[in-house]
DNA sequence: AGAAACGTAATA
DNA sequence: TATTACGTTTCT
């Protein structure tokens, strides 16, 4: 049951039918053509694949899906009306918001709650985690406990582009020929003996049973609707039903998927930018993997809060919005670009398409540096998400303030995810030092997803179109440019120690690296893409950069910041990429 | 865990 | 109806 999720969920409530999103059609991704090259495209029919695959082309990965036309309100069942007004707090109610827990579609103003609470996932146009969800404490990492991950890190070792070798080379699907007899999953079946329909059976409902988790939960109950009640329910409709139980059972499933979507989101985002670096060093030893880590969670969660009347207290603030969306660009542009190098051969060859825009970019400076590096981080980690409540009118505190505050820290995810791969690791233990909060908060974010460009990503460069993949690019931009990559992600929390940890031994800034984060990262903005409209932007928390890198002990390191700089003048890309994981104090110097 | 394959939702 | 491709399932 579960599994079908969304077929669940959709059937009962809706109308059944899933809710899969689409591609904007917007981005610079939605706008190129297949490159033809990546494994994907050699799938397709169109390039002499055999077809199976059904997935579209790398470098084509919409950085902003969009519901389908055909969404509609839960609990009102209309479409989204955000073009009929003009503030954004107004776009915002109007608009329909997915949960990435429970799935629902609503408007924010048809919730009875206040939807100040829902955390609002910018990187996905009309995405966030619904008051509701949060409410019950589900924020999203589950709960469940059951089962699926955590977030962290994903992919635990491969990625070492450029040291190893790729373990075994992906297999190009070349179609035809590859094949010979040998493989015919469904279809041999379906020929020989069956042979019946094939595919289409609306039904989609017979499936499932898989395997129940279940969880426990509690409730969920309630929400639905109401509303609504005017109109119509429509379709949605059942909706009305009521009853919803849509949730205990189902949201769970739901939310493992939701959360595995995203996940996959950022790791994608991980390794465009990871690409290429890394390595460097080492190696070596080492290796535990372990990783782990984590997670804190606990969230805890917010009782109570809120209840209903909503404020919205949402504060959008445009400049921000179109700031971001400037950067959003921007960044968008560098991730194609980064594809492209790759392996996939946007850059170098076939298709002619980018025009200049996209590539060039090199930004040197110091100060942009440190910018990018931000939106960079941004992205790959799982960032987004805000709460909607920023300002939170509604002030109750009651249980404290505590609350309050956290709501804001959302953001940080305890995510190890990051790094991991397979070089570092840190020894460090990590106290803080410096601002810290490593709050454990459980909230993961790691909701973003997606997903398949990553992987894919990963595979090309490993293998097949590859081969020179790794090596080749021009050194320039990679190389050089230091923007290029780096990211990386943050470094939020504390973890200062490397330097200390060992040693010091020179080397040992490259070397080790450190662990992750955990944290916090403050967020910003990011960027994506064209339609996203709403969300609201909270500003950054600004803190001055450190002059002094304090160590776990709580005393400076000896060295001061310009001296640290100095040093990072001789490291080449990779190993700056390295330092930056150190700690958060390197990373923003 | 990752990759491949599939069913079928969303669109054209 | 045809095509693209999402999200899950199944195989490795
Ligand atoms: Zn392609
Ligand atoms: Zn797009
Ligand atoms: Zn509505
Ligand atoms: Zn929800």
């Amino acid at each position: 049951m579960v599994e079908s999720v969304e077929v669940m969920s959709g059937s009962k409530a809706l109308g059944g039918a899933r809710r899969r999103r689409t591609r904007c059609r917007r981005c610079q991704a939605c706008m190129r053509s297949e490159c033809g090259e990546c494994n994907f495209c050699k799938d397709m029919k169109k390039f002499g694949g055999p077809g199976r695959m059904k997935q579209s082309c790398l470098l084509r990965q919409c950085t902003a899906p969009v519901l389908p036309h055909t969404a509609v309100c839960f609990a009102c069942g209309e479409a989204g009306k955000e073009d009929t007004v003009e503030s954004e707090e107004e776009k915002f109610s109007l608009s329909l918001m997915e949960c990435t827990i429970c799935n629902e579609i609503i408007h924010p103003s048809c919730l009875k709650m206040g939807k100040a609470e829902g955390i609002i996932n910018d990187e996905i146009p009309n995405c966030w985690e619904c008051p509701k969800c949060h409410k019950e404490g589900k924020t999203s990492k589950d709960g469940d406990g059951l089962g699926k991950r955590r977030l962290d890190n994903g992919e635990v070792g491969r990625w070492k582009l450029t040291d190893d070798p790729p373990p075994s080379k992906k297999k190009p699907p070349s179609a035809e020929e590859t094949r010979q007899d040998g493989q015919k999953r469904k279809k041999e079946k379906e020929l020989s003996q069956e042979s019946g329909p094939k595919k289409k059976m609306k039904g989609a409902r017979e499936k499932h049973l898989k395997k129940q988790k279940q969880k426990p939960n509690s409730s969920d109950s309630a929400e639905t609707n109401g509303p609504n009640s005017s109109s119509g329910g429509q379709g949605s409709g059942g909706v009305g039903s009521a009853t919803q139980a849509p949730s205990s059972t189902s949201n769970q499933d739901q939310r493992s998927h939701h959360r595995e979507k995203l996940e996959r989101f950022k790791r994608m985002c991980q390794l465009l930018e990871r690409t290429r670096d890394s390595s460097s060093s080492s190696s070596s030893s080492s290796s535990s993997e372990s990783d782990s880590d984590s997670d804190s969670d606990s969230d805890s969660a917010s009782p109570g809060g809120a209840s209903e009347p909503s404020s919205p207290a949402t504060a959008y603030n445009s400049r921000e919005r179109e700031r971001e969306k400037e950067r959003e660009k921007e960044r968008e542009r560098e991730r194609n670009r980064r594809l492209a190098e790759l392996g996939f051969s946007a850059s170098d060859d076939s298709e002619g398409e980018r025009t200049g825009n996209e590539q060039e970019q090199e930004v040197t400076s110091e100060e942009t540096q440190q910018q990018q590096q931000r939106s960079r981080k941004s992205e790959n980690t799982p960032r987004g998400r805000r709460s909607a409540a920023v300002t939170e009118i509604e002030d109750e505190d009651a249980a404290g303030g505590g609350e309050k505050n956290r709501k804001p820290g959302l953001l940080t995810p305890p995510s190890p995810s990051a790094l991991s791969s397979s070089q570092h690791q840190p020894s460090i233990g990590h106290a803080h030092s410096e601002g810290v909060s490593k709050r454990s908060n459980g909230q993961e974010v790691s909701r973003n997803g997606r997903t398949r460009m990553e992987k894919e990503n990963a595979k090309s460069n490993s293998g097949g179109t590859n081969a020179n993949a790794n090596h080749r690019h021009q050194s320039n931009k990679t190389g050089r440019a230091g923007k290029t990559r780096s990211g990386t992600k943050q470094t939020p929390t504390q973890t200062t120690g490397s330097g200390t940890a060992n040693g010091g031994n020179g080397g040992v800034l490259l070397s080790n690296p450190a662990s992750r984060i955990a944290a916090q990262l403050t967020f910003i903005s990011p960027p994506k893409a064209v339609q996203m409209e709403r969300h609201l932007v909270r500003p950054p928390p600004a803190c001055p950069e450190p002059h002094c890198l304090l160590l776990d002990s709580g005393a400076s390191h000896v060295l001061p910041r310009d001296v640290w700089l100095r040093v990072f003048q001789h490291l080449n890309q990779k190993q700056l990429c390295v330092c930056m994981r150190v700690c958060r104090t390197w990373s923003r110097w």
